[in-house]
DNA sequence: ACCTGAACACCGTTCAAGT
DNA sequence: ACCTGAACACCGTTCAAGT
């Protein structure tokens, strides 16, 4: 019915207050989603960028396209990592690699409050969102945790998407206190060594 | 200022419609959590009780009150089994006393949706919240996990808290898929084992 | 075309009036 | 004392009017 989209859409738009006004709100939005999460409300969001709502929502229909565009290219910087990593595996350990880059994912998961929340339906399976900016991430890990499957390195009956919502779930669990970090670290270390616990083994430490 | 309390609070009140209308709010609100989980609006609460909201912020003046009012003694029966697993240990082993019993937490957890979220501040150290009806459990539930520690059947640089945080942030993980609970399920079994697995054995299934 | 912000919709909570 | 539900407060989203 309508006119051909352009080929385009995330193209830089012609006019020069139109891409002013884009990047103003997404300064404004990582201001304040640094200061209150990915939560903070538009209208402040729409006041610091000094433009009205309707802008704000004009420009990013809902939060979750604001949120992947105050992101960037971040999600293509972590699949870069993915697969940096899996050319190292040899060199480095197939674990190694996993936990290198496991420790990128909680860093990024750390970037604002609310990461946790805004990211867990993007993480099921079936994906209940359209998956976001992170397919290619959410692949390069796949092939990234394929490899240490192969090398022995990691249980065969854990799922790659697993691990990364279970990595999601533990930084949930610690967010808010000051400590928030270090303790995602802890319960990250031991779910990664329940990951790299050979069943087959038969070794257990207690009765 | 004012007059003394009763010594018993929460004793059942001397009027009969303010009893019934208290044990109304507890089958509403439970009728409601089960279909639209721990947030369902006080609305519907009050009309399914068939009282005016007014009603509903009298008897239970703030959520959590109302979930707490709803769950009622599970919290204690949580305790019991607790204890119980505790005296069981000999028999059994510490570690199967471990997993038995976060068998039955997670299960609480997927009492309502909703739970979760609604646990995550009351198991932060320092609690944000005041401890709800749950502090004897908590405190069970330290007495088993020492109990472990003790008889070496986990790890001795992990703290009971800890634990029980990601059992709840697991639950978390996979709320609102049709297989939520096995999928939670498996995300803790791989925990456990990170759990029971000693660094100082020396032994790694990889490289 | 794009921007503005008042108006609208929604929802949790309170409290003046009633019993 | 307790109950009722309209009124209030708050906040996210929309859209008629303006540029």
């Amino acid at each position: 019915m309508s006119a051909p989209q352009r080929a385009t859409p995330d193209a830089a738009p012609a006019r020069a207050d139109v891409r002013r006004n884009r990047r103003r709100l997404l300064d404004a939005a990582r201001a304040a989603f640094t200061e209150g999460g990915v939560d903070a409300p538009p209208a402040e969001i729409a006041r610091r960028a000094g433009v009205g709502v309707g802008t704000l929502y004009r420009h990013f229909p809902d939060r979750a396209s604001l949120v992947d565009a105050v992101l960037g290219d971040r999600y293509d910087t972590l699949r870069d990592e993915a697969d940096r990593l899996l050319d190292a595996c040899a060199a480095s350990g197939a674990f190694a690699a996993l936990t290198t880059w496991l420790d990128l994912f909680a860093c990024h998961l750390a970037l604002f409050q609310g990461m946790a929340d805004s990211l867990r339906p993007t993480l099921l399976e079936p994906a209940v969102d359209a998956a976001r900016g992170c397919d290619a991430m959410l692949a390069a890990w796949d092939r990234l945790f394929t490899r240490a499957q192969q090398a022995g390195a990691i249980r065969r009956d854990a799922r790659p998407r697993d691990i990364l919502r279970a990595v999601n779930a533990l930084r949930w669990a610690t967010q808010g206190t000051p400590t928030a970090t270090q303790e995602a670290d802890r319960l990250r270390a031991l779910l990664l060594d329940g990951l790299r616990y050979q069943h087959t083994d038969g070794i257990r430490a207690g009765r």
